[in-house]
Order: C-alpha cells, then sequence, then structure tokens
DNA sequence: TCTGGGGTCCTACAGCCA
DNA sequence: TCTGTGGCTGTAGGACCC
C-alpha cells in the first residue's frame, strides 16, 4: 500500500505578507492584481477573515471590495512567494526525497517506504515550515495523490486529516463532485443535469454512461475517480512545455497601434524568458480576447526552431492579421511551444 | 457588470502521405 | 489507377488547475 501526503499551505500569499506586517493581525486581507480594488485583477488569496465575507480566490477584485471594502488590499509579490515556497520545499525534501512540487504553495511527499509513522511525518513536517517560515500547512495523508489531496482539504487550516481505503463510502462519497481533482464548474453542471451531485452519486454511474457523455479519457477517469482509484506516480521532474505572457488592459482598446506595441512588448518577454532558460521554440500563438469575452487564437509554426525575438514578433504579427478586429481588445498574449533545447 | 496570468491536457478536425 | 484507411502533424477551442 502506497503512503502520499499532500501538504496545503493555508492562506499562503496572505499569510507570507502578514508574517511580514505584524500590523495586518487580525484584519481581513486580500492579495491580487495590483493591490489596488478599482482596477481591473482577480483575489489570488483572502485571508480567512476576509473569506468571512465571502471574499475568496479568482473573485474581481472589485467585486471583492463591495463584499469587504474594510480590508487591507496588496498586490501579489512573486519574487517573495516564490523564495518562501523555494524554503517550503526544501523543508519538505528533508522529509522525503520523493517530492512532486505542485505550484507554489502545495505540494505531494511520497513516504512508502519510510519507517516513521503517520503522526511522526506530520510533526516533521510541520515543525520543519513553522521553523524555516513560521507559516502553517494542512496535510493530507492517503494511499494515493487524488485522495491526499481531498484530505488536506478536509481540516483547514492547520489541520491533518488521515483517508484509507476503508473510509471511502462513509468520507468520500458524501462529498459533492465538485472536490474531486479534475471535475470544474462545466462538468459539475453537466453532472447535475444527470442527477449526479454527490461523489457517491458519481459512483453508482455506470461507467458507459460516463463515457458516452464525456468521452473515453475523462468518462473513465471520473469513473476510477469516484471510488477513490489513481495510480498516478508522484511527478518529480519536469521540462515546459510552453512559455506564454499575456496582459489584460485597464481599458478595452480599439486603436491598432497600441494593440500591435502591446504584442511586440510581449514577444520580447517571452523571447527572454526562453533564452533564460535556454530553449528554443517551433511554434508560435497569439490570443485576442474581445470586450465580449471571446477569445480567439492563431498559431504558426517556423520552419527551424528558434529563440530570435524577431522571428517570434513576424510570426505574432503574421498571426495577428489573421483576426478580424471587429470589436474592442481586452487581453493579448503571445505563447511559444514545441519547445526543445 | 464582472470575469488575471501561467500553465497542462484533451478533443475535433483538416491536410498530407503511405 | 482509383479508393479507402489509418497515422501523423498542425491548428483551434475548451476545461481545468494553482
Amino acid at each position: 500500500m502506497r503512503r502520499i501526503l499532500h501538504i496545503d499551505m493555508d492562506a499562503f500569499f496572505a499569510a507570507v505578507e502578514q508574517q511580514r506586517r505584524p500590523e495586518l493581525s487580525g484584519k481581513p486581507v486580500v492579495i491580487g492584481g495590483q493591490g489596488d480594488p478599482s482596477r481591473r485583477g482577480v483575489v489570488s488569496t483572502a485571508n480567512y477573515a476576509a473569506r468571512k465575507f465571502g471574499v475568496h480566490s479568482g473573485m474581481p477584485l472589485r467585486t471583492a471590495y463591495k463584499l469587504c471594502p474594510r480590508a487591507v488590499y496588496l498586490p501579489v509579490d512573486y519574487e517573495t512567494y516564490s523564495r518562501i515556497s523555494a524554503i517550503i520545499k526544501e523543508a519538505l525534501r528533508e522529509v522525503s526525497p520523493i517530492m512532486e512540487d505542485v505550484g507554489i504553495d502545495e505540494a505531494y511527499l511520497e513516504a512508502t517506504d519510510s519507517a516513521d509513522s503517520d503522526d511522526a511525518l506530520v510533526r516533521r513536517i510541520k515543525e520543519g515550515i513553522r521553523e524555516k517560515t513560521g507559516l502553517t500547512c494542512s496535510v493530507g495523508i492517503a494511499p494515493n495523490k487524488l485522495l491526499a489531496k481531498i484530505a488536506s482539504d478536509m481540516q483547514k487550516p492547520d489541520g491533518v486529516t488521515i483517508l484509507k481505503e476503508n473510509d471511502i463510502e462513509s468520507r468520500l462519497w458524501p462529498l459533492a463532485v465538485r472536490k474531486l481533482y479534475g471535475v470544474g464548474p462545466k462538468t459539475e453542471a453537466s453532472l447535475k443535469e444527470m442527477g449526479v451531485e454527490t461523489i457517491g452519486q458519481l459512483a453508482a454511474t455506470p461507467l458507459a454512461v460516463l463515457v458516452d457523455r464525456f468521452g473515453n479519457s475523462y468518462g473513465s477517469y471520473l469513473h476510477d475517480a469516484s471510488r477513490g482509484l489513481d495510480d498516478s506516480p508522484l511527478v518529480t521532474h519536469w521540462e515546459p512545455k510552453s512559455i506564454s505572457r499575456e496582459t489584460t488592459f485597464q481599458e478595452d482598446v480599439s486603436n491598432w497601434q497600441t494593440i500591435a506595441r502591446t504584442l511586440a512588448d510581449l514577444a520580447r518577454e517571452v523571447t527572454a524568458d526562453l533564452r533564460e532558460h535556454r530553449y528554443l521554440a517551433r511554434t508560435v500563438t497569439i490570443k485576442i480576447r474581445f470586450d465580449d469575452f471571446t477569445t480567439f487564437t492563431r498559431a504558426m509554426t517556423i520552419a527551424d526552431c528558434t529563440d530570435s525575438e524577431g522571428e517570434i514578433r513576424k510570426a505574432a504579427f503574421a498571426c495577428l492579421k489573421r483576426i478580424a478586429l471587429a470589436r474592442k481588445v481586452r487581453l493579448v498574449g503571445v505563447r511559444v511551444s514545441g519547445l526543445t533545447r
């Protein structure tokens, strides 16, 4: 039987800010965008005091401000959070060298071959992180990644939850389908139409019905996931498949010059990133989102791999010509893929 | 009226070729 | 030579995650 731990930092961005600015203690804190709730942007993290007002991540900052005008609004400081994240990951690797990094505030650890008890592992993790950063986390322990992640979410903040295979009926099945990794708003709505709202109801749905509705790959995934089945390994090393930059204008733009200049700037940033990490790219894709949120992409694959800013910009402009700019533009993006060394 | 930015993976389809 | 088939590649869009 495998033993997988999922570690999830509690309200990470807000916790970092509160730690370096003790005067924020006890106040609702919202991190997002440029920290100005009158400008475009969304909430990255809200602390628990702000969540009481209904503020949650992904929500537009302007909406958050309406719900909680007295919260302290701060810009996202990725550099600082990344530095602290690296310290946390280092502490986790001391507990088990088999670690999968999942974004800035989460990780999986494989502890199948560890001699330590669950309690001892959790103590080492929590103490290690607290000593090095002063921050708290929640931990889930289970026989696979799928269940470990669900478990870490069950008791927050600063909690520990152990899920065993024989807990599936009593503790997994009553949960909403949305709690399953990979089930978002669209799938939730689609399942609801079928009368499926809990993971238990999903487990009672025949495989053929799920495959018919969601396709072979995703249908089978849902069928297994509802039974708590997941044999996916921890991914300890990974190479990027694409590099991108995009930007949303503060106000929607109709001026072609502004769009073109922004596209050129993004191409330059993507190229700089490409070179910094020593990759070459073959495909350039641009993205245009109009004021009504309709989004178009256009891609172009070039003959030879490149890290030339001129070539990437040229391809981006060739793509731009293929989109009719009949409405105001809200967002412009540039992505390169087909990466090689 | 509002909906960021950086990613991954999947599906569907078209064109090319053996 | 014609037709069908299946694989591969490129493209576009959508869903999802942090």
